[in-house]
DNA sequence: TTGTCTTGCGAAAACGTTTTCGTGTTGAAA
DNA sequence: TTTCAACACGAAAACGTTTTCGCAAGACAA
């Protein structure tokens, strides 16, 4: 077992200096060129390797970015992290990834962990419950002491940052009216409760189509989820209770129980019932019957959401309070859930 | 913006000096009640936090756990990281995540660049090219070093490190057991290409089920998928050229295109060809119908591969080169793709 | 001979900690 | 009065880098 090789022991083996050691390793000019061989042949053999954690504190930066998601068992911030990560390898940065657990106490006590020196910014997506307390003092107490933040997907208003998210009205607003297209009036939702930003939004969206088509609103046919465990029976009981022509669902998860639960009913889908959903991920791509979904790019959101932390990073002239927002397209993606137009 | 405070700065905003402020900081018996009270007081004012990064340079410990898998957009490794991420914070450690997406090189760079001080220690699953070229200098590179490393998995028995395995032929064998128990004969396989390690060992149990109940191997009913992207032709070739009663999969991927393409052929999962498939994730839940699999515990993995890694971190006598390999036990999930027995 | 310029290298500071050791001041015991 | 311990604190080293500055030796010109 050989223990890592520093400057000193190069230093040391070859009867120089430490500033001599790392000079010629770094092409000074200072150095002749014989010393400068010397030393390098001598760490090339050795693997001499420059610690990062002292260069980190040297130079006060780490090359490294924190992200802060609420779970990582999940399709869509999965896909984030690989697009964080993409874009940060390329650009010579690692990343750390700490999960908030939905729990507004991790989301803090992870923040301030990371904060203290170990990396150079941070991306993030809000827990659950950090929304619905809307606490952000530790967010904004971050970015005070000139730690750059970018936010994505769940973010919030009250905190002025970089921010990546898609325009879920919208997306929301283009599913539902595509299912209007379709001849649908008797159209469900499937949400989540509002505190959760993107629920509300989806839902927004969802009103919004049905009035600019003089659809009335009932009710009855608004579904919040609060707790997922007891989501399918409800689910079921929608189904039952209403004479339904068409679901939207405002994710994945919510869109498959559905599905089963309409083939429990003994109809079928898209023939009785026509279903979307929101994300396209492995369960819409990978349903009996495969599930038409508003596709929002993962990949692209975590790409974005990295390129832009870097780009603050990196740029020396302190340009502040200049943040932008950066909205991903998403599109329909259409498959058997729904009937062909 | 308050750039972070050091002990520097309230040493010298107190009129002492740094090494008064640290002890005070840490309750040192060496300080008057007095300046302890001071120096705690303003410090708690100024909300001080010890810089990480300085601390690790100086204790040669960075708290922080170094992952490498191959991918994260993918239900196992993603609860895997879960599981680990939970130990690793109860012990106080962070985690860094680094994708080597199936390649041999970013195996090695991303390994290297976290071998150079950023770590304490590595939980790794192998990718498929570094299976496949069995070169594994990168590992025992970094164990050469000191630096402990648990592999899960994908592992190798090349390497002497901590393992986390699950025993992947027991496990096929149950399944393709069960399969025979309910009377099955002409049970195909649809498998990986060899030299993804997981992918042999499950073919060999199923091998040995067949074997063991003096059942013929009949190659036709082999399928071994080298890309992913024409395995649905493959597999729907395999289902119309063969009069199958039973399908192993030994993945989700597999098992799910597999009942896709039964359905296709006009035949019911399960009263026509029954299906087992590998993994319970997302895919095999929310199928229609849902998917009998083994169910590989990825939390539980995650969490004793981030055991055995803080554990010998933190066991001050090096009572190394007693690696241990374990076992996670696996079981039959049953659910609809299956007869009920 | 003196002064100046280059070349090649080393000393030391800095990043932010912790910890060992030294030291000056008290107060009390001898 | 002297001696010694206890007390309270500071100086400095250490972790591994990079970089600024200083310095010695030699070359060269005046």
């Amino acid at each position: 077992m050989k223990r890592k090789v520093t400057l000193k022991h190069i230093a040391k083996e070859l009867d120089v200096s430490i500033s001599t050691v790392s000079k010629s390793l770094r092409d000074s000019s200072e150095i002749s060129e014989d010393t400068r061989q010397k030393v390098q042949a001598f760490a090339k053999l050795y693997n001499y390797k420059p610690n990062l954690i002292a260069l980190s504190l040297k130079n006060k930066k780490t090359k490294t970015i924190g992200i802060i998601i609420p779970e990582i068992v999940h399709h869509f911030f999965a896909t984030v992290i690989s697009g964080i990560e993409n874009v940060a390898n390329e650009n010579g940065y690692n990343v750390i990834v700490c999960l908030s657990d939905e729990s507004f106490d991790k989301e803090v006590i992870n923040m301030e962990m990371l904060a203290n020196g170990s990396i150079d910014g941070f991306i993030m997506s809000l827990s659950k419950e950090t929304q619905q307390k809307k606490d952000f003092h530790h967010i904004s107490e971050v970015i005070n002491q000139g730690m750059p933040v970018v936010m994505f997907d769940r973010v919030s208003n009250e905190i002025l940052c970089d921010k990546v998210i898609i325009d879920d009205k919208l997306a929301a607003f283009q599913a539902v009216q595509s299912l209007i297209n379709n001849g649908f009036k008797k159209i469900a939702l499937i949400s989540t409760v509002d505190y959760v930003s993107v629920g509300k939004l989806r839902t927004e969206g969802y009103l919004q189509a049905l009035s600019n088509n003089d659809i009335e609103i009932n009710e009855k046919l608004i579904l919040k989820i609060e707790d997922v465990k007891s989501s399918a029976d409800e689910i079921e009981n929608l189904i039952k209770n209403n004479d339904l022509e068409a679901i939207f669902a405002v994710n994945e998860l919510f869109a498959v129980t559905a599905i089963k639960a309409v083939i429990k009913q003994g109809l079928k889908v898209p023939e009785d019932i026509s279903v979307i959903g929101f994300t396209d991920g492995i369960i819409s791509k990978y349903s009996s019957p495969s599930i038409t979904t508003v596709s929002q790019n993962g990949i692209k959101m975590g790409g974005k959401a990295a390129k832009m932390l870097i780009d603050r990073l990196e740029s020396e002239d302190e340009d502040e309070e200049h943040y932008k927002t950066e909205v991903i397209e998403t599109h329909l993606v259409v498959r058997e859930s729904t009937p062909t137009l």
